[in-house]
DNA sequence: AGCTGGCACTCAGTGAGGCCGAGTGCCAGA
DNA sequence: TCTGGCACTCGGCCTCACTGAGTGCCAGCT
């Protein structure tokens, strides 16, 4: 067990390293902090916080660096999320008020998340799993060819073509729509396929098989957009990871372009409140050298999507937290607005 | 005016710089170059092509490197279009084949062209201003709320939320749904305003101020997407920049993040074939060490937007701009089919 | 038992000095 | 007009020594 004092150290570590982006020695460390203790006495419990793995030197005689373990103890004991300043909130409030539709409330959040957290920011769209249906909408482009739209709830809005294997008059057209939407309008995602199921049967034979058609595009639809969709921004911000970063920012880059990895990256993060995963608690390798804070976010109690940023291992924790906690906050209240 | 060996040696530079990232000399061009002249020849030639001004000396002592103005005179004189070979044809179709709605094409290309350009690709989603209307949709939300769904001939979908002055009976929502179809479906969007001018005075005067107010947000839609929207990818292919890319990534990473700045870099490319602008061709600074190809592309014969790639300078001007030319077409022909 | 001061040791980073070689410019001769 | 020869330049690289921040350990103090 870690005595109060070496907790002390770590935490002042941690700052300092965050602050300088250098290894910390014991004596810059009892000078900066009142620690009220010599560096000697600090540097025995270096020692100490050393053969626990909190820390590691990154060659004999340098200062020392927090590893994974110490940032997470730092994250998990030592701070707690900062909260952002009045002036900054309603920065973020008035910013996404100004968004016409949800491409425009999310492309703004990513910019503001980049900006307030001077890292990369990664905003998933809200989710068609935890969405209901707002309105399905048909049209026919040819007597043979329909367009299927799909608007959910948050605002998201879907289409497809449909080639019809036979014919569809516009009266038929317009019974499926009527049917459909009363079928499914405010039902969620996930339980359409049942509702939809028996509706063919209810149609002339000629057109069972364009109903049907239409239904199975439907259901692909929902499938398909259970991959979710990001948008990621201020990519730019990679470049004060570190100094030999052509090595560390390549496969950054590369995840960050890889929607299935930020996905999983964002849905590892289970838990209802924040998430942070610091270094090789990502599983993607390439980006073992960075953290994800997640969050998720929607407009009533339930979260429908997440939203977070990536960065350095060596970032400033507690003020990442507090800004992505406070964007999600406001990106619910917009949500829930409009 | 410069004689025909030494555009050769001009074009020789190019090649060898382009491939191996360093300083050409006078041996090693005569060498790798069958130009049939001793490297003493070739000095006088670089001397007269640096004083023109094509080809310039990082220090003393060093090899020759072209200029943007030497870039320039290959890319309009001295080198052509390097077409694709048919696997990479084949490989391109069948990849964008897959794509399941415009979102998806836009998706595709952009992965594609970064892939076969190892560069930065730009895709400009199809330009609202020179599309036709599909359809417009209008749904009751609740009494006097509605969404308006405007459908393009490309594929794109845009909605917004209307508040309406006073609540708005079914049966007006329909009619002014006909209404408004019968009279823009399939018309240009720049031709909307016009069209649906007197629509208002038709309706019943206690629905006039909604019929007013579900057509101002339909023309302010046309006009606020008439900023185009933008997907970009490959921004990996950065990290192979050059070596002291800390520098020259940065600028280029903050450029391609404001939409501003890349629309106007496509949309500077007035020419209707491939335009090629040349490091400081580009009026952004920050973007004055990459060249930037794009081109046009289109369902028809007419282009509704552009792609295209941001690489560094020194880069294979010929095989990137075939990339580029090839993949407009193919995203042509699948925007024509569906 | 825990803290402190002292001391020897380590080692990354820096700067000076020297060598090497690719590359140039110029000139005289074919 | 081209070529071979020659002197010159200078960036890159290697070596070497120095410096200083930082460590580990130990003996002594509280």
């Amino acid at each position: 067990m870690l005595s109060e004092r070496r907790l002390e150290v770590l935490r002042a570590i941690v700052q300092d390293y965050v602050g300088t982006e250098e290894p910390v020695g014991s004596k810059a460390l009892t000078e900066r902090h009142g620690l009220g203790v010599s560096p000697a006495t600090v540097r025995n419990d270096m020692a100490v916080l050393e053969d626990e793995g909190y820390i590691a030197q990154p060659h004999t005689s340098a200062g020392r660096i927090p590893t994974d373990k110490g940032y997470r103890l730092f994250v998990d004991r030592l701070a707690g999320v900062k909260p952002l300043s009045s002036p900054e909130r309603r920065a973020i409030q008035n910013f996404l008020e100004g968004a016409v539709d949800l491409d425009d409330v999310v492309a703004r959040t990513v910019r503001l998340l980049a900006q307030l957290t001077r890292q990369v920011a990664v905003v998933q769209y809200p989710s068609l799993t935890r969405s209901t249906v707002r309105h399905v909408e048909l049209l026919a482009l040819a007597p043979a060819r329909l367009m299927l739209v799909l608007i959910t709830d948050t605002g998201r809005v879907e289409q497809r073509h449909v080639d019809c294997p036979a014919p569809f008059s516009d009266t038929s057209l317009a019974d499926l729509r009527a049917r459909l939407n009363s079928r499914v309008v405010g039902r969620r995602f996930t339980d359409v396929p049942q509702l939809v199921q028996d509706l063919p049967e209810s149609f002339d034979l000629e057109d069972r098989g364009t109903v049907a058609t239409v239904l199975s595009t439907l259901l692909e639809t929902l499938v398909e957009d259970t991959e979710e969709r990001l948008m990621i921004g201020g990519t730019a911000n990679l470049t004060r990871f570190g100094h030999d970063f052509p090595l560390t920012i390549r496969p950054v880059l590369e995840a960050l372009e890889e929607q299935v990895v930020l996905l999983k990256l964002l849905g590892e993060a289970q838990d209802p409140g924040m998430t942070v995963r610091i270094g090789h608690e990502n599983l993607h390798e390439g980006l073992t050298s960075t953290s994800v804070v997640a969050v998720g976010y929607g407009s009533g109690d339930e979260a429908v999507a997440k939203l977070g940023v990536v960065g350095p291992t060596r970032m400033d924790y507690p003020g990442t937290m507090g800004a992505v906690r406070a964007v999600a906050r406001y990106v619910g209240q917009i949500l829930a607005e409009s």
